[in-house]
DNA sequence: CGCTGGATTGAGTCCGGTCAAGCCTTGTGG
DNA sequence: CCACAAGGCTTGACCGGACTCAATCCAGCG
C-alpha cells in the first residue's frame, strides 16, 4: 500500500486492517480462486493485503454482476448479514486476512472499532450509490470513460495497470465485453487513453476524458 | 405502520425509530416539495412518520436516478458524510422526524444506538446491491415485473396502491416513461397483473410474475 | 363541461447486443 | 529458438430492444 494510495482514495479503515492484521488469519488465493461463496453462511471479514479481489453475484441463467474490485487496504463483507450475498474471488493472486467478526469484537476496543466499522460500511455504501447511478444513466462510453478515470486517479503514476479483464469491466459496467472493447478503442482513436497492450494505460487528455465521464 | 409491513419488510430500525419520535423535530412537506437537497452540508438523519419520500440524484445534463423510495419507520441519510449526496423530495404530503446526528449520539445510549444505526446502514447497503443487480443485468421487462413484486409484497393486502409516477419508476429502473408503459401494458395483456387506473394494481398470477422478475 | 397533466400508443431511429471471424500475446514443448 | 496452441482481445455485419419524437387518450378537477 502506497501512501498516495491512501491519500487519494482513502478507502480504507486503518483502525480496523491495523487490528486485522495482528489477529486475522493470513491466507493466499491463486488467480481465479473462490475466497468465499455466494450464500454461504458467514460472520467472517476479510481484509485485502496483496493483489485484487471481486466481489460477483450470478442470476439464475448465468448473467454476472460484479459488486466491485477490492485492493491493499479494503475491507470486504461489510454488508453481510447471516449469508454473504456476493461471491469473492481472487482477481490476481492475493493475500487475505480473515477474522471473524465476534472474535473481533470479544477483542475489546469496541468503541472505537465499531465506529470504524460503520465509517467503513457507510463509505462502502456511497461507493455502491455512485455504482448505481453510472449503471442507471450512462451510456456505454460515458461507463468506460469513468472507469479507466476512476483506476487512473488511484494511481500516482502515468502509468497505469489494469488488474482485472474486458469481461469483468463488462460485468462491473453492466455491458457486453464486445461493447467495452469498442468504446476503450473508440477512446484511443480520440486520443484521449493510449493503450500499451491490453492491461496497461495511461491517460493522454484528463479534460476530456472527465468530460466524456459526466 | 401495519404489523405485516414490519414482519414482512424488516428495513426499520425499532431503537432508531422509537428514540427519534421522542427527540425529533417533527416537520411536515406537501408532495413535491424537497426534504433536503443534493450537496447541502449536512449532519441530518430523517425519519418518515408518515407518507413516502425518494431520494434522487441529478447528472450535470439533467438526468436524474432515484436511490431508492423510503415508507414509514425508514431512515434517510444513513450514508452521508459530510454533504448529502442525494436530494431528498416528499412522493407524497408526509410528516418525517428531523434530528442531528450529533444530538442523537449525545443522548447517551450510546452502545445499542450505535449498533442499531450501523445495522440500518448495513441494510441500507444490502437494498442498494440488490438495486445494483438489477440496474446492471436485467431487461426492461424484468426490471418492471419486479419492482411492481417488491410493491406487492410489501402489502398485505391484494390491492397495491403505487404511491409514484410512471416518471419516476423509470428513473428507479434505469428506463424511460415510455417503455415503463409499454411493459405495464404487456404485463396486463399477459395477464399477470392487473390495473385499476394508474395508481392501483394486483397481482393475478404470482408464479408468472416471479419467474419474469429472475 | 372543458382544461390540464400524466399515461398510453405508434412510427422510426440508434445504441448496444449477438454471432462469427480474425488477431494478437503468451506460454509450452519440440 | 521456433512452431504451435490457447485464450483473450478486437473487429465486422447484422439484429433487436429500448429510446426519441409526436400524437392521442384519459382521469381528475375546477
Amino acid at each position: 500500500m502506497t501512501l498516495a494510495y491512501v491519500s487519494d482514495t482513502p478507502r480504507t479503515a486503518p483502525a480496523i486492517t491495523t487490528l486485522m492484521d495482528r489477529v486475522g488469519l493470513r491466507m493466499t488465493f491463486a488467480k481465479g480462486e473462490e475466497i468465499f461463496g455466494q450464500d454461504e453462511a458467514a460472520d467472517m471479514l476479510h481484509s485485502v493485503v496483496s493483489g485484487a479481489v471481486r466481489t460477483t453475484r450470478l442470476l439464475a441463467d448465468g448473467r454476472r454482476q460484479i459488486g466491485d474490485f477490492y485492493y491493499p487496504g479494503d475491507i470486504i463483507g461489510l454488508e453481510i448479514g447471516d449469508t454473504f450475498r456476493f461471491s469473492a474471488e481472487a482477481l490476481t493472486d492475493c493475500v487475505v486476512r480473515v477474522v471473524k467478526r465476534s472474535a473481533l469484537q470479544a477483542m475489546g476496543a469496541d468503541e472505537v472499532l465499531d465506529r470504524a466499522l460503520w465509517e467503513a460500511t457507510r463509505r462502502e455504501l456511497e461507493r455502491t450509490q455512485e455504482h448505481l447511478l453510472m449503471l442507471g444513466r450512462k451510456s456505454a462510453r460515458e461507463k468506460v470513460a469513468s472507469f479507466l478515470m476512476d483506476l487512473a486517479q488511484r494511481e500516482d503514476s502515468e502509468d497505469v495497470a489494469l488488474p482485472m479483464g474486458r469481461q469483468d469491466m463488462a460485468d462491473y459496467l453492466g455491458l457486453t465485453i464486445e461493447t467495452v472493447s469498442r468504446m476503450v478503442t473508440q477512446l484511443q482513436g480520440s486520443h484521449i487513453v493510449e493503450f500499451a497492450g491490453s492491461r496497461q494505460f495511461r491517460v493522454t487528455r484528463w479534460p476530456a476524458l472527465e468530460r466524456l465521464a459526466a
